[in-house]
RNA sequence: GGAGACUUAGUUCAGCGGGAGAACGCUUCCUUCACACGGAAGAGGUCGUAGGUUCGAUCCCUACAGUGUCCACCA
């Protein structure tokens, strides 16, 4: 027997441990069809936050609907080394213990890095327990274990012979804190505040100058000419000549290019090769020196003279002072623009000449864009719209800038010759590795993240897992990581298998706060979720997230609707009480047959088969907030509302047959209810599943429902909605006039055609009333209420006028829509070019109306 | 500078070429034997503004306004 309440903390108890056990969430049946998906690896920096949540229970949703569907599920879990932010944090926790990190060598680091990796993982492991997800750990991967090295080895050798990789010089973003180069998209550019400083550069023989813009002053010790516009008439005279550089006295040539731009600024352009992009083409363009001028944590190196060690902001106030004594200043305007952060750090990212390795983009962006032109192999996205964000970034996608100056990673597979300098990029090292070092760099993470879909299945060995769940059949991630993560899957499963990775992406939004501000440690306004699955439970919490935003749509999380996501649940338990307690202990479950079956059995198998029908169609289309919105539709309007209370009828009545046809239909809602909502709240609907009379071992074993065309049968459903509306309308009338509600009343109804068995028995239990049948033409006194099949007039003490006025109204509301119709029917425009059954369905509310309103106007004569 | 998203009830959000929906909140009534974390009934919206397409627009198109997002090297 259930308990009274739904109490999450007893239903989520030890289910999950014995799904565990019992093997239920491991694939591996051959004899079905299969069906995977890879989890987007979290990082071992830290706790799972609520996005997490959110993404992992839309897999979760899917897994077990699928399982359900009877596919061969494997949904693979792991979880990823995250380079930079996790070497940050373990340094950090090193520091914390009174270490010296300067001290510190790379092996022993590793080994910090190693324990604090198993330590996290087992938080993440405990976190997905209590989330309730159908993870098959025998395939639990690590972004940095063996296999998965052996196969980032493979691809960055494999590049790098077909020459796309290549170690190269440019300028990258530089990370002065984490010290470490960045890709494009680990830089956050935001709008700051800022100035633009104008100084004079005077020409070396002659009393005048050039006015140079700039914002960064302090690279100036990095200038090696200014440039105009060859067009550019105010500066024709100086061609040739030279300026003297107000930082440090260097005299610098002035340089022709189209580049600059005539009417930016003052039209000539201090040049910095090694710290800027555009300067570093215009060095390259002329041959320029390109001297850096920065050390690795951006303070000012031995370039600068007086300024060398200062950071690089210290030095920009003090040489803005000094060039200011010189005289040499104009002026300075305030400016907001756009200045690139490291996305770890958050530091002022520097752009700096640097040797790096680097992917070739290019040819595997083409390939990328290529693919999705054709039909049957392009990666769909759901919604759609997120393939144009994603083709948009291959469309102007950069070289990839993939080494690291960390130790946190896989270590690049590339060798130096210690007396030629010669370098080697092999999967071993090299038979006499005495004479060679290793490349210190490691590579970006999102590297070895973007083979993720086919290095955890065992390439590139052909194994039996790679041969049957790639390529994958969903991928699930937020619109957040597209560029970071799904876009390079893609290209590097092309480039390596000539297919892509997944079939479907179904992209996801945000979780946002209360007020919509993204959720950041700065603001403390995130939410965790072990505190809400400890406060309503993680079936609460899954329903919550997954039904109340539409795909690729940021969402709230507002805790009133996790809460009534819990309400909800507890109506499911109850319903499901009371049911069983109909059932009683030795049901015996019987099957379904039409002819034994009431009009209002009929009835909600309908709606039940409708349901279901929908419900699969958006699960299909991955909807779930609209799937689930059916279902809570059949739950509390049809079921619960409706089915529930008026089956107490049929169960009060002495006919066995009709009992046993109740309860029959009872069970068969019930069950269908548990099943449908299972994949949203497993926990809740294995708990109910398994007290039903009879069952399997566990939910996870059952079947999804199917529509059931053999029990449709819905040609008196409209008399039990006629049914729905007369209660209705008499519960109205006792509540305007003040009545209990199970005051009795004097009931008059004319029936325009025969009813369904019962149908006077539900009417007079629901109305708690006596009603008395009227034939055709027979007058009573009393407040009518006309429908399409009858007419119910209910005696009251009430006064002739308000009757009268009453009806009026009525009468008033029917000719309003009489004329709505007519209008629209009048309209030969829309009698010859709206939809034939629109048309006829307008003429049938035309004469239905009309009828009705003939009934009213004679009511009204007998009574005035 | 580009791209796309959003604007619907007091609030958070669905929806849709043919009489506006949910949840929460609010009002009235009801402890009736599944559930007061409940039930019954109800109030509440010129669907951002202006044009256009259409027989018909909240929905499609255009412009505008507002809100937030992503991308982008202009000194």
């Amino acid at each position: 027997m259930l308990d009274k309440r739904y109490d999450h903390l007893q239903v989520e108890k030890d289910k999950y441990q014995n799904w565990k056990e019992k093997g239920y969430f491991t694939s591996g049946d051959i004899s079905k069809k299969p069906f995977s998906i890879v989890i987007p690896p979290p990082n071992v920096t830290g706790k799972l936050h609520i996005g997490h949540t959110w993404d992992t229970t839309i897999q979760d949703i899917i897994v077990r609907y699928k399982k359900m569907q009877g596919y061969d599920v494997l949904w693979l879990p792991g979880m990823d080394h995250a380079g930079i932010a996790t070497q940050a944090k373990v340094m950090e926790k090193l520091r914390n213990m009174g270490k010296d990190v300067t001290k510190i060598t790379r092996e022993e680091f590793l080994q910090w890095a190693w324990s604090w990796k198993d330590e996290y993982a087992s938080h993440i492991h405990e976190q997905w327990a209590q989330m309730g997800l159908a993870l098959d750990y025998t395939k639990e991967r690590f972004t940095l274990d063996e296999g998965l090295n052996y196969a980032v080895r493979t691809v960055f050798v494999t590049l790098y012979n077909k020459g796309l990789i290549y170690q190269g010089e440019r300028i990258i973003n530089w990370d002065p804190v984490q010290m470490t180069a960045l890709s494009n998209v680990e830089v956050i550019h935001q709008e700051d505040k800022g100035y633009m400083y104008y100084f004079k550069y005077p020409i070396v023989g002659s009393d005048e100058y050039l006015t140079v813009a700039t914002t960064r002053p302090e690279t100036m010790f990095g200038d090696v000419c200014v440039v105009v516009n060859p067009k550019d008439k105010r500066y024709t005279k100086y061609h040739g000549m030279k300026v003297i550089n107000p930082a440090n006295g260097d005299e610098l040539p002035i340089i022709c290019d189209e580049y600059v731009d005539i009417e930016f600024g003052t039209g000539a352009m201090k040049c910095t090769p090694a710290h800027d992009p555009n300067d570093f083409i215009i060095g390259q363009k002329y041959g320029l020196e390109m001297p850096i001028i920065f050390n690795k944590d951006a303070t000012m190196n031995e370039k600068c003279g007086q300024y060398k060690g200062m950071d690089r902001f210290v030095c920009r106030e003090a040489l803005i002072e000094n060039i200011k004594k010189d005289g040499n200043f104009v002026k300075q305007e305030e400016i907001v623009h756009p200045v690139g952060h490291s996305e770890r750090s958050n530091a002022v990212v520097e752009p700096m000449l640097s040797k790096q390795w680097f992917i070739k983009m290019r040819p595997l962006a083409d390939q990328a864009l290529a693919n999705q032109k054709k039909k049957g192999d392009k990666v769909s996205f759901v919604p759609d719209r997120f393939e144009k964000v994603f083709i948009q970034w291959m469309e102007k996608a950069e070289d990839w800038c993939i080494s690291r100056q960390l130790w946190w990673g896989h270590r690049i597979p590339a060798y130096y010759n210690k007396h030629t300098g010669e370098v080697k990029v092999l999967m071993d090292p090299p038979q006499d590795m005495e004479n060679w070092e290793q490349e210190s760099d490691v590579l970006d993470t999102w590297f070895s993240s973007a083979l993720w879909p086919f290095s955890t299945m065992g390439w590139p060995n052909k194994t039996p897992e790679l041969e049957r769940y790639f390529p994958t059949d969903v991928l699930v991630t937020g619109y957040d990581i597209i560029f970071f993560w799904v876009s390079r899957m893609i290209f590097q499963s092309l480039e390596m298998n000539g297919v892509r990775p997944f079939k479907e992406v179904v992209i996801h939004g945000l979780v946002r706060d209360e007020l919509g501000r993204k959720m950041s440690k700065t603001l403390g306004n995130g939410v965790d979720p072990i505190k809400v699955i400890a406060d309503y439970g993680a079936d609460a919490l899954r329903y919550f997230l997954t039904t109340n935003s539409t795909p690729g749509q940021d969402m709230r999380y507002i805790d009133e609707k996790v809460q009534a996501a819990s309400n909800y649940l507890n109506k499911i338990w109850n319903s499901a009480r009371y049911v069983l307690s109909i059932l009683g202990d030795d049901y015996k479950e019987s099957e379904l047959s039409s002819d034994k079956m009431s009009a209002l059995d009929k009835w909600i198998i309908n709606r039940l088969n409708t349901t279901i029908k929908n419900v699969t169609m958006n699960m299909d289309k991955y909807d779930f907030n609209a799937a689930s919105n059916h279902l809570y539709n059949f739950v509390y309007d049809d079921f619960c509302s409706q089915y529930l209370e008026m089956s107490k009828v049929a169960l009060n009545s002495d006919n066995e047959e009709s009992k046993n046809a109740t309860k029959a239909v009872l069970l068969k809602c019930l069950k269908n209810i548990i099943l449908l909502i299972y994949p949203y709240t497993p926990f809740i609907a294995e708990e109910l599943y398994c007290s039903l009379p009879t069952h399997l071992e566990s939910i996870m074993l059952e079947t999804y429902p199917k529509y059931d065309k053999k029990l449709f049968d819905d040609s008196k459903d409209y008399q039990v909605e006629l049914l729905f509306n007369l209660i209705k309308d008499v519960r109205n009338y006792k509540i305007e006039n003040k009545l209990a509600p199970n005051a009795s009343l004097d009931l008059s109804l004319l029936l325009k055609e025969e009813m369904f068995e019962g149908f006077l028995a539900y009417l007079k239990r629901f109305s708690f009333s006596d009603v008395k049948l009227l034939n055709k033409d027979q007058h009573v006194e009393g407040e009518s209420h006309i429908y399409n099949e009858a007419e119910l007039y209910i005696a009251s003490g009430v006064d002739k006028a308000e009757l009268l006025a009453k009806l009026d109204k009525d009468i008033e509301a029917l000719n309003n829509e009489i004329k709505r119709c007519e209008n629209m029917l009048n309209n030969p425009n829309f009698t010859s070019k709206a939809p034939e059954a629109k048309v006829a369905l307008e003429r049938e509310k035309l004469a239905k109306h009309q009828e009705n309103l003939q009934v009213l106007l004679e009511k009204r004569k007998k009574i005035a």
